[in-house]
DNA sequence: GCATTAACAGCCG
DNA sequence: CGGCTGTTAATGC
């Protein structure tokens, strides 16, 4: 159990809640910490909470049958996942690897489903990250094949700074080029010389263990 | 050939 | 000093 204090913290979404609705969510949230390289679950596990990312960073993906790793997304702190699970009462269709040392809020089935029936502010708030995501693999699906390197990476940096996924998204971003390189499926090398091209472009700054976005736009549109 | 992996020296904190 | 970065050399597809 978390203050209500605490929520307001954590969950940017708590903001569309009423008073009753925000006590009640409070007391069904737990906090939970992993270690750098820990999994959070495995593929097929049945996690029964929705999960937000409170600080550090987190790998979804998987690994296809010839054992190559494949990355769907990364999370950082601020952003919430898996409510897809949660809603299907279906065990994790992927991975979640803590790519650093990591706290999470985990959000009780029973506290979720009785947000989804009674609060409206929840809803609103379910269906506006649903449509972010549904517009995101869209663009996957869309431009996956044909994006080189530096397309992959451009997408993925925009992808975890989402104002709509992640509202409080500072615009300097704490990650190390590994990581970049580990959430968009490339290999370190590939991200700096990818992450050099951007800077370029004025589309973002370098700096040690970390980048600063200059222009997300653009990013999430680089094509090539 | 190209890109990924491996290895290592330099650098920032 | 430890972790991150930027090269270069080796290796695999």
């Amino acid at each position: 159990m978390i203050t209500a204090e605490r929520l307001r913290e954590i969950a940017f979404w708590s903001a569309e809640l009423t008073e009753e609705e925000i006590e009640r969510t409070r007391r069904g949230i737990t906090e939970k910490a992993f270690a750098k390289g820990a999994y959070i679950c495995h593929k097929g596990d049945k996690l029964d909470s929705w999960t937000g990312v409170i600080s550090g960073l987190v790998r979804l993906g998987t690994v296809s049958q010839k054992g190559k790793t494949v990355t769907l997304a990364g999370m950082r702190s601020g952003g919430w996942f898996g409510e897809g699970s949660v809603l299907k009462k279906e065990p994790r269709q992927y991975d979640l690897v803590a790519l650093r040392d990591v706290k999470l809020a985990m959000m009780g089935s029973a506290t979720f489903f009785w947000l989804f029936e009674n609060s409206v502010g929840f809803n609103r708030f379910l269906v506006k990250q649903f449509n972010e995501r549904i517009g995101q693999f869209i663009a996957l699906v869309e431009f996956d094949r044909s994006l080189d390197a530096t397309g992959r990476v451009a997408r993925n940096i925009a992808w975890l700074c989402n104002p709509v996924l992640v509202p409080k998204a500072d615009s300097h971003l704490d990650i190390t080029q590994e990581e970049i390189g580990l959430i968009s499926g490339v290999s370190r090398q590939a991200v700096n010389g990818a992450l050099k091209a951007l800077e370029q472009k004025k589309f973002l700054r370098v700096g040690h263990g970390g980048i600063t976005i200059l222009d997300l736009e653009a990013l999430s549109r680089y094509e090539d």
